[in-house]
DNA sequence: CTTGACCCCGTACCTGGGTACAGGGATTAG
DNA sequence: CTAATCCCTGTACCCAGGTACGGGGTCAAG
């Protein structure tokens, strides 16, 4: 169990030096034991707990829900349901956000093929349809 | 051509009255003449510049693309080539964040699923396919 | 004439997730 | 021995897009 100095920490987890403090500051990984001279000393697994941190921010988790699956990740038992309950809202939240930009390209999507047919009109279709009241300023 | 003041603007367009001050120091809708005591009087054309804020925004242009979408406006002739490409830019910027999370939400999707699947074993799927150790997810 | 709703300005604050100094001490390679 | 890298703390700053607050002036109704 060798213990890492924060700049080897976060060469190997892929993130800076400031970003470990950070999430020490916010609880994501322990505090440290220090060195005499009081360098951190992280021991292995606080690289595989910022993998893990990494990994589920990827996964779009915001910091408190990380924090949330940390906790129930050393938790014994019936956490399982804890954290599906999570992964179910997150996916929601996914799914919800594409959706709406869906509708979003689709409306971009009609304004430029309008554009591309009206090519030759001076009234531009793309402001027209972002602002029917207005026709000329 | 009626005077409005900011929360008669405000209430027209659906925002608050901080959010119309907010939008004139922006420069997203002119500065309007004042009364003797200092009250803004908006024209009518002030409401529906800032519905096209509104509109706008809603397809997800930032504030600085909406600030060129109404120079353009202004402007005539060829401007609708300016305007294509700002529409074009930001349906290509929908569609990667679309791709982004259509990724994650396939992810998610898979952790839930093998959590239903393994719902009596004490170990948590989800924590195990982010945790380090089995990386590939 | 007073109450309450409206308006003014300027500035500070919010969210999330970090990033950037400034001003020091420690360690290590040559 | 010295210079180049590390590391420490604390504070401030970044982004967008607002939101809130404090301390005041104004306007219409009753």
């Amino acid at each position: 169990m060798a213990a890492h100095t924060i700049g080897e920490v976060a060469r190997r987890v892929g993130i800076g030096v400031e970003t470990v403090r950070f999430y020490e500051r916010e609880g994501l990984v322990a505090s440290p034991p220090r060195s005499a001279s009081g360098y951190r000393l992280f021991p292995d697994d606080a690289v595989d707990r910022l993998r893990f941190v990494r990994r589920a921010k990827e996964l779009g988790f915001t910091l408190d829900e990380i924090r949330s699956l940390l906790d129930l990740r050393v938790r014994p038992g019936a956490a399982c349901d804890d954290v599906r309950e999570i992964a179910v809202a997150r996916l929601a939240d996914v799914e919800a956000r594409i959706a709406d930009l869906r509708r979003i390209a689709e409306v971009l999507g009609r304004l430029v093929t309008a554009c591309d047919a009206d090519r030759d009109t001076a009234d531009c279709p793309i402001l027209d349809a972002i602002a029917p009241e207005v026709r000329d300023a």
